[in-house]
DNA sequence: GCGACGCCTTGATCTGGATCAAGCCCGGCC
DNA sequence: GGCCGGGCTTGATCCAGATCAAGGCGTCGC
């Protein structure tokens, strides 16, 4: 099963820089994860167990407020990384994990991973990038909440989802409950939203998990704060 | 003036595990920068110049939106770096850079400080810790805005402040406009919010930049959300 | 000293999105 | 097939915080 490991690793664009033996190196001391839908992979504050690369299905990273509420951080799917903030930090896991979907990870184990990367430079300007993209995109997520009204926040996710799976057709990658977290709105809001962009004739349904981007043009303006009308 | 960027370099968390030789080398590197109050450091969207390290005074970074909105990303002082994350994946500057104070700053340019990165292990390590700490505060700021309401996340950041300054009194960074804007409330609210603070006895208002915690645990309670009565 | 401008506070009103409350629809299970 | 439960939509109402509108208060330039 080394063999499957190998091949998740080479898949994910952290370690897309990474010669054979680096890669043989990680996959050596990674263990693989399968677990079904709804499975809890790990809980806020436990400590964390290592760095996971998504192989197949989906991951929803998420918070919960004391309140109750909480927030969907990041749906994490094949090539992508989840946990490695707290692994490189030594910090305990910040957020629940929870597969979304039948799921199959590469774990590599927090110990044997943080001394990797004392001694391989290579390894650690490939995280570091990796890190940049990350911390770009969370600020990205930031100024949508903070600077966008909920029918822009949405506009841009499906232009970013649109552009992400490379054609006018997205396919939601969790319940929209979930999506709804993601961009900070109920989903009743996400329901209505959505509504009023199809509407428009911007967007079009094609069934609960799948849509088509109709009028990309006008969507990027609606993301922008125009069509104060609509 | 080599002199001066050193020593601001040595303040700096980033660098505090680095040798003499390789201070020295960031130092060669280095530009002395300064500005009076209300200098534009940088502009969202222009090339990013390079790493900004905060020696005196402080930097505000925000972002605008198309609608005129401003949000406070950041408010950097003495120690604290900006645009790390802008030279480190060569995205352009994300945000705006603002003097709030009259600022001196050690400049490290993009080029050949990305040219050491690819040599450099520790000063590598370094930064990837570096940022690995700057996801963590930002997440936490995210789920503030996102699960708290506008007396919880003003209770949170008392807290924080207080304990980042060491005591129970806290000098605010900026002016409270922008303080509200990094808490994503408008300055009328956080005027009213820290009423409803110090008429329940939880802090007390020294002058308009200065104020003290009186009862850190109930001001927890606050940031946990509960006392629904307040 | 005296304007005047910026910043903060306080009050009155407005509103986007949350919350509460039904249905509806589809898929799984008996 | 028929029932049941979870997820989505739609409608009605509510509310935290925004926005609009006055003052008050310091401080800086003259």
């Amino acid at each position: 099963m080394p063999r499957e490991i190998r091949a998740i690793l080479e898949a994910c664009g952290l370690f897309s820089a990474l010669d054979r033996p680096r890669l043989d190196m990680l996959a050596a001391m990674g263990r693989r994860r399968t677990g079904p839908r709804g499975e809890m992979i790990f809980r806020q504050d436990e400590p964390c167990p290592g760095l996971f690369v998504v192989g197949e299905g989906r991951v929803r990273i998420y918070k919960l407020a004391p309140s109750g509420k909480e927030h969907v951080l990041h749906l994490a799917g094949p090539g992508q990384t989840f946990a490695e903030v707290a692994v490189i930090g030594g910090f305990p896991c910040p957020a629940f994990a929870e597969a979304v979907e039948p799921t199959t990870c590469a774990l590599l184990p927090a110990e044997p991973f943080r001394r990797a990367l004392l001694t391989d430079h290579e390894l650690c300007r490939g995280l570091l990038a990796g890190m940049a993209g990350w911390v770009r995109t969370l600020v990205g997520l930031m100024e949508d909440i903070v600077l966008r009204d909920a029918i822009g926040r949405l506009a841009r996710y499906l232009l970013d989802a649109a552009a992400g799976q490379g054609g006018d057709e997205i396919e939601l990658p969790a319940l929209k409950r979930h999506l709804a977290s993601h961009l900070n709105l109920t989903s009743e809001t996400l329901s209505r939203t959505l509504k009023r962009l199809a509407d428009a004739g911007l967007v079009q349904g094609l069934d609960t998990r799948r849509l088509r981007v109709v009028d990309a043009d006008r969507l990027r303006d609606v993301a922008d704060g125009l069509f104060p009308e609509l």
